[in-house]
DNA sequence: GGCGGCAATCGAATCGATTCGACCGAATCG
DNA sequence: CGATTCGGTCGAATCGATTCGATTGCCGCC
């Protein structure tokens, strides 16, 4: 028995078999240094004989010090993050601009208790998407393992390069708006803004401990114009997660307008209005967040329009441009107001 | 100069500050074997002091033969991919039920043109989604490497767990729906069928060479009522295909009835009958495919609703059994008829 | 005809951990 | 009291490739 039949043929196998050296074998294969074509096709018909699949990525990996991965870490759990359509959007722009020649993109939740794939697995960069505080860990990790790191809309952290969004910004435009109609009863619906994602009232004390950072920075907004805004927080953006705010805001004692911090929670507030049997925007005005082009006919959402996927692409480009030992900027993304009509004047009396 | 201010730290590197050896400081780390409390402390804290990031995935994978990598193969870009709420709903389902415990979801896509990740990246097992043929040579190098593949609606390859769904049966369900309303003139709208991904109208000889196997599996079910039937193959599933497919059935010569390979194939030709003038179900009936609950109102549109994030979990589950060692069994889902609005009989007259 | 230079190939070190078998002292058991 | 575990630790082999430096011929040039 010279040879093992279970065992996968190595590469030094396949070297031995064509009578050449695992070097040689080696350069054949990577294409890398000269080698004559006699050799190469007797190392290649000699993997085929083996049936070779060629060179162990893992083995590859470990010398190259590179595995052609690039990790998107978010917090939520994958399944609530592909519900929502902007951080889809996002993913869009990361893979179209950086998941091209061979990098996949690895996708990895961290909710902050240690396990996550985050500090197993193999990566050569990593996009931080709508992270808290709750990341500092793991952030602290990759940094000491050297990983470049991109965040998207998260607080700015030390040797992490940041694309922003103007969410106090835009948001404070939402908010203007509607007191330019000359609301003064508004409510908000916020995203998840501590760690534990439970949904309820808005109280004081949730606002200074929360790690959600793009739900707190909106809420800064809201606040410039509406000073004593007070509300609900969502556990998640969607449409259920909205019904859920929308009937808990509007049952008793209802304002006159709701700002959304997405437009799918935005959605479920205008569906639990409708379930109330108030008419939007004439008993309630509803602002959302994201334009993401909801088909609720017959609303057309007043938003305030982020560019999603450019977000995921400027990550992108970040990343390869850190991957090639270059020092890209930070970016800033601003949103653009959409008058839609679901926002109208307070009812009069 | 003992030390090293560039280089990353090792494991020997903490191991001989902790004055210990590089299998004790492993075993520290790794919590397999017997340590004492004392030896682990010194090992962790040797660890801090050199800011050590932990055990190298990628040396670790090597030697353990596996990086905790499940990878989701596309034949799709992703940004096309993520566009399909199916695909999402079936990611969602794989990560919901295998993306646990540290191992996370590589994305990757493969055209068949052989430089995709396929060959280089790290995995442990593997989901082939929406493949047709063109995979052949992926499929063909990944069961050389011994890694454990699963496929959902793919024709069925030697070694390859199968998840399939009823597209035959489910579309041959809503044909003859149509038919028993008393439809004669029908025309359908296929999702891509060939490696090209052009769209144009259906000929025969692109179904014998077509790859798509998802959309002729479903033209088939369509061909069963209706065996004449003929129609326009998008280059995607999305609404805006739909809208150019519908414009380009409806304008000249329009069937009484369009089948859509997918709901948001189905949207767009709605919202191409209604640019045409043309009233749903009155002058056209539509049926879709998938059950996406796409929010058209007024519309409820009539479809098959499939179990897509059910696909996803069973995939998923059949990846962890694999993993295991197990040897887990094909499953094949069924879609339900959903009667919506959007059909009824032919205009008289 | 001698020699510099280049293409092709090879040997050996290296990447950074895991893991098996050996070893040793202390506690347990008969 | 001697033999046997067993917990704790260490050395060395191993995972499977890449890559650097050295070694061969062979060709062409002066």
């Amino acid at each position: 028995m010279g040879t093992e039949a279970s065992a996968r043929p190595t590469l030094a196998a396949v070297a031995a078999r064509a009578g050449v050296s695992v070097s040689t074998a080696s350069l054949a294969f990577s294409g890398a240094g000269p080698v004559s074509d006699a050799t190469r096709d007797k190392v290649l018909a000699a993997a085929a004989a083996l049936d070779y699949a060629g060179p162990d990525p893992r083995a590859r990996s470990l010398r190259q010090g590179r595995s052609g991965i690039i990790a998107v870490v978010m917090e939520d759990r994958l399944r609530d993050a592909f519900r929502d359509p902007m951080n889809v959007a996002l993913l869009d722009g990361i893979a179209d601009e950086a998941g091209v020649g061979g990098v996949g993109l690895l996708l990895l939740t961290d909710h902050g208790t240690g396990d996550s794939g985050v500090s197993v697995a193999p990566m050569d960069a990593v996009v931080l998407v709508g992270c808290g505080t709750r990341l500092d860990d793991s952030v602290a990790t990759l940094r000491r393992r050297g990983i470049p790191m991109v965040a998207v809309e998260a607080e700015h952290m030390d040797g992490v390069l940041a694309i922003d969004l103007d969410n106090r910004a835009a948001t404070r435009v939402a908010a203007q708006h509607l007191k330019d109609l000359g609301h003064v009863r508004v409510a908000v619906v916020t995203l998840p803004i501590d760690a534990g994602k439970s949904a309820g009232a808005l109280p004081a004390e949730r606002e200074t401990s929360g790690t959600g950072f793009t739900a707190l920075e909106r809420l800064r907004g809201a606040r410039d114009v509406y000073p004593l805004l007070g509300g609900w927080v969502a556990s998640g953006s969607s449409i259920e997660e909205g019904i859920a705010a929308g009937l808990a805001l509007l049952e008793v004692d209802p304002p006159t307008a709701v700002i959304a911090q997405s437009d799918l929670l935005a959605v479920g507030v205008i569906r639990a209005a409708e379930q109330l049997g108030m008419r939007v925007p004439d008993d309630v005005s509803v602002v959302g967040f994201d334009g993401i082009r909801a088909d609720i006919v017959p609303y057309d959402l007043t938003t305030m329009v982020q560019p999603g996927v450019e977000k995921g692409r400027a990550a992108g480009r970040a990343i390869l441009e850190l991957l090639a030992g270059g020092t890209p900027k930070s970016v800033g993304f601003t949103s653009v107001f959409h008058a839609g009509n679901t926002t109208a004047g307070p009812r009069v009396g």
